[in-house]
RNA sequence: GGGUGCUUAGCUCAGUGGUAGAGCGUCUCGUUUACACCGAGAAUGUCGGGGGUUCGAAACCCUCAGCGCCCA
């Protein structure tokens, strides 16, 4: 009726077959007009120019787990997938890219540029979305989506025209992070601040009694200086406040002003004031009146000082600076090198200069707000709950957002100015008036991307769409990008979808580390491909030791031997499978009634309905590494090493049709649990064990309370315990595995029925013989003849040790059960529990004792 | 400086009040007809230190030490 399963399993001759299987048959196409109910996730959208790495792995591996769970139980599922067109990043790629023929985008033009970049997003760009195939993700690419796709771009012009005219949006003169390298502005969360190495320099400012020492990481700046400053209590400085000093190298009188932001303690206690090249010295400016004096051009070169330091570069400038300084015997201290925070662009690691500058901002507090709200109120969740504080942190605090960026590649601001300053916002279906002009800058990349929740999904049309998927299920992203994207989406869209948040749930997992918890990075050459590691062990073992490496809301280390032991898991329940189909395990027809069935096929059945319900559960509550555990532990222990183990005997003789069947439903039933975590093997497995169409679509298993067997469970359990110690006497006496003695089973219980298949697994050979030594194990009497004497040392050493333990355990027992307080207030289960550990260990010390006993 | 985590077996980590767990690694035995990407058996932790609460603490509280991350 099925198929037969290859001798051995290759992951890569399967997989990507598998994948166009489920895609040309539609299995991810969400259908707007279902009647089920929906469970949406939109796919955090990937930077054009990226390829997989690692953590996008991990992403969407939990993402493809939880949409394919949902699908199997019956949801309209739509992972939406696409991708953002990255600023910076992309403009980075196709400059360098101009640069090998010795261009700029400079030579070529805007229009030009631009459609240069549109060539290279075509030939090269998206990588990322094949990668996603080869590891099964099962998005809908029928609604793929581009932020600067034409819908897209249209609902940022309308969203923007929106926020301005709710004053949302506003263009001001502000100090700015400005990457002097990339040549534009960037928002807060744009720059990475990093401990760098550089120097504290303290510079007398005026002579004689009219001086005043400063303290300053960046003595470069101070030609831009308005003003010092100091606490308005410091004694050592009050009678000063309102008098003027002299400025070196610029011999330009600034005065002396107090305010509360200066820290007494720190440095000499006296600031200088730079009000256009720094942003709390910006501050202080616009509450004193301190003039803005630019000192340096936007690629960070010194401008405009009037000095011989003109054309320096600013670092190089901070030198000559210090060593003019010198000369003229104004520097009293100077630390080097002297650790503090500096600013770095996150996309090229430049330093960051702040800069005064006009741009368009967000006014984020309204929205921030209303963000923080959904969260507090409860309309959204955060998963894990924990961090939920470093996101209250965030909105809460939240600086306002520059949008505008100097760049070529991106949307547009759709803000035209008119020959006598008028601006005007122009709306996707209007037209800016003639000789008007375009502000030259584009937008944030995440502007755009924050969006991502509804106008993929067609905003702001009323689209099926919409009221169908929206507001999605869950967002699934790492807690590196909580401040950045997740919250620009939850502005975005409480602002835009009339107050209704983004997703009902942002599920966070954390990052993947090396195997000794070490970030990963290019300097440390510890970074793992995850496209070299499927090509090795298949992209199931790589999605299952990612998966069960996620817990929740914490980073996890990740080391090849594990993927290789994910693989190894793999080939286990292939051939558990294939040993399974070959004694005839089937799916056909219904199931025999649990009282025909034997107690090992009954536990096992209570073993799986168990592992299924603790699965669900641990799936819906993003508990993936403990799901993956419990499906792990049931199928290699419980399922391989002990039921077909205790089957083989069974398997061999007449009597087998019920465990055939029963085996066909647990390996079915397993591979439904399993699939959304191992999709390709399980389609394979599955599809060939049942002969069903595919698994993508098979019903997710409901946990059969009737299985659940406690009766059976404590037999099996004690099975175990005999056979695990048998196996350990022979093994202390020095028998081989596969060397059969006589052996036999004394006993009047019911564990009788299951002596021959002990002694199957045992190799116990029943029949009449002397017996050279005997076990009593759980109530059963075992006896054996190892053919003769046994090895009463090393079985004495045993029991010895054995003894010793059960004697802690009483002793430990006796001492709580003696306990005036533990018998007045522990509750009465544990009571209970006590009491027959208590028993239970006496009962062994009686056995072990008469054993040794006997050995003399 | 502010916030927030973490410290459990050699490594990486689970474990939120009732006899310490997993994977990998280690040691011994083994080609028994599903599987050597395997099987069987074994060893390994005064749960960072100190104090407290409790009949009972790896878990709760205080404190010290070390490490990390985010923000300034």
């Amino acid at each position: 009726m099925s198929r037969e399963l290859a001798s051995t399993f290759s992951p890569v001759d399967i997989e990507a077959p598998l994948y166009e299987k489920w895609i040309s048959a539609g299995y991810f196409t969400a259908d707007a007009k279902s009647s089920k109910e929906p469970f949406t996730i939109v796919l955090p959208p990937p930077n054009v120019t990226g390829v997989l790495h690692i953590g996008h792995a991990l992403d969407l591996t939990l993402q493809d787990c939880l949409s394919r769970m949902k699908r199997m139980k019956g949801y309209e599922v739509l992972w939406l997938p696409g991708m953002d067109h990255a600023g910076i990043a992309t403009q980075n790629v196709v400059e360098k890219q101009l640069a090998t023929s010795g261009l700029s985008r400079h030579d070529l033009g805007r229009d030009e540029f631009v459609k240069k970049a549109w060539e290279w997003k075509a030939e090269s760009g998206g990588a990322i979305l094949g990668q996603m195939r080869r590891i099964g993700a099962g998005v809908d690419w029928s609604r793929e989506r581009f932020t600067m796709d034409e819908g897209m771009s249209k609902a940022v012009v309308s969203i923007f025209k929106k926020m301005y005219e709710d004053n949302l949006i506003y263009r001001a003169e502000r100090i700015i992070n400005w990457c002097p390298r990339c040549l534009t502005a960037l928002s807060d969360i744009e720059v990475e601040h990093q401990d760098d190495a550089g120097e504290f320099v303290s510079v007398r400012y005026g002579d004689g009694d009219q001086s005043i020492t400063v303290a300053t990481t960046r003595p470069e700046t101070m030609m831009g200086d308005g003003a010092v400053a100091v606490h308005p209590d410091d004694p050592r400085y009050k009678h000063m406040i309102g008098t003027e000093v002299l400025l070196p190298l610029v011999n330009r009188m600034i005065p002396i002003i107090a305010d509360e932001l200066v820290e007494p303690d720190f440095g000499t206690g006296a600031v200088k004031v730079t009000a256009a090249h720094d942003p709390n010295d910006f501050e202080m400016a616009m509450r004193h009146n301190v003039p803005f004096v630019v000192i340096m051009n936007e690629h960070g070169v010194m401008d405009g000082t009037g000095t011989e330091f003109d054309g320096m570069d600013r670092f190089e400038a901070r030198i000559a600076v210090v060593a003019k300084l010198k000369e003229m015997g104004r520097v009293v201290s100077e630390k080097r090198p002297y650790i503090h925070a500096v600013g770095h662009c996150s996309r090229c690691d430049t330093v960051i200069e702040p800069r005064l500058s006009k741009q368009w901002f967000v006014k984020v507090a309204p929205m921030a707000k209303a963000s923080a709200d959904a969260v507090r109120n409860g309309e959204v969740k955060i998963e894990p709950q924990a961090l939920a504080p470093r996101y209250f942190e965030w909105v809460d605090n939240m600086h306002d957002w520059c949008i505008s960026r100097q760049l070529w590649w991106g949307h547009r601001i759709p803000v035209w100015y008119g020959p006598n300053g008028e601006v005007k916002v122009v709306g996707p279906e209007e037209s800016a008036p003639d000789g008007w002009t375009q502000d030259p800058d584009v937008l944030d990349t995440w502007f755009s991307s924050g969006q991502w929740a509804f106008s993929t999904m067609g905003w702001p049309e009323k689209t099926a769409d919409l009221a169908k998927f929206y507001p999605t299920s869950v967002l699934v992203t790492g807690y590196d990008i909580l401040f950045f994207w997740v919250v620009r989406m939850m502005m975005m869209s409480t602002f835009a979808m009339d107050g209704v948040a983004p997703f009902k749930t942002i599920m966070l997992h954390g990052l993947v580390r090396d195997q000794f918890g070490k970030k990963m990075s290019k300097s440390r050459g510890n970074v793992i491909d995850p496209i070299e590691f499927m090509d090795k062990y298949g992209a199931d073992a790589l999605r299952f030791t990612l998966a069960r490496g996620a817990n929740p809301g914490t980073d996890q280390a990740l080391a090849e031997d594990w993927i290789a032991g994910s693989r190894n898991f793999a080939t286990k329940l292939w051939n558990a499978t294939r040993f399974a189909m070959m004694n005839g395990a089937n799916v056909a027809g219904p199931m025999p009634s649990l009282d025909s069935l034997n107690a090992i096929d009954r536990w096992i059945l209570s073993r799986l309905s168990q592992t299924i319900q603790e699965t669900n559960d641990l799936l819906e509550s993003y508990e993936f590494a403990r799901a993956c555990d419990a499906i792990y532990h049931f199928a290699w222990d419980d399922l391989c090493d002990w039921y077909l183990e205790l089957s083989k005997e069974t398997f061999a003789s007449d009597d087998k049709t019920n465990s055939q069947r029963v085996l066909g439903y647990v390996l079915d039933q397993l591979m439904r649990i399993l699939h959304p975590i191992m999709p390709f093997i399980t389609e394979e497995l599955w599809t060939t064990l049942t002969a069903g169409e595919s698994v993508v679509i098979a019903q997710w298993p409901k946990a059969e309370a009737a299985h659940v067997d406690k009766k059976s469970e404590a037999l099996v359990a004690a099975l175990q315990e005999i056979i695990t110690d048998v196996r350990r006497f022979r093994n202390d006496q020095g028998v081989k595995p596969s060397q059969k003695i006589p052996g036999r089973f004394v006993t009047s219980n019911e564990i009788a029925q299951y002596a021959s298949a002990m002694s199957f697994v045992l190799k116990l050979e029943p029949g009449d013989f002397t017996p050279s030594a005997s076990l009593e194990i759980a109530g059963v009497k075992v006896e054996m003849d190892l053919t003769g004497s046994i090895d009463v040392v090393a079985e004495r050493a045993r029991l010895e040790k054995d003894l010793a333990a059960a004697q802690k355990d009483q002793k430990t027992a006796e001492v709580k059960l003696g306990n005036e307080g533990f018998m007045a207030k522990a509750p009465a289960d544990v009571l209970v529990e006590i009491k027959e550990r208590l028993a239970k260990t006496t009962s062994e010390i009686e056995r072990i004792t008469a054993a040794i006993a006997a050995l003399n």
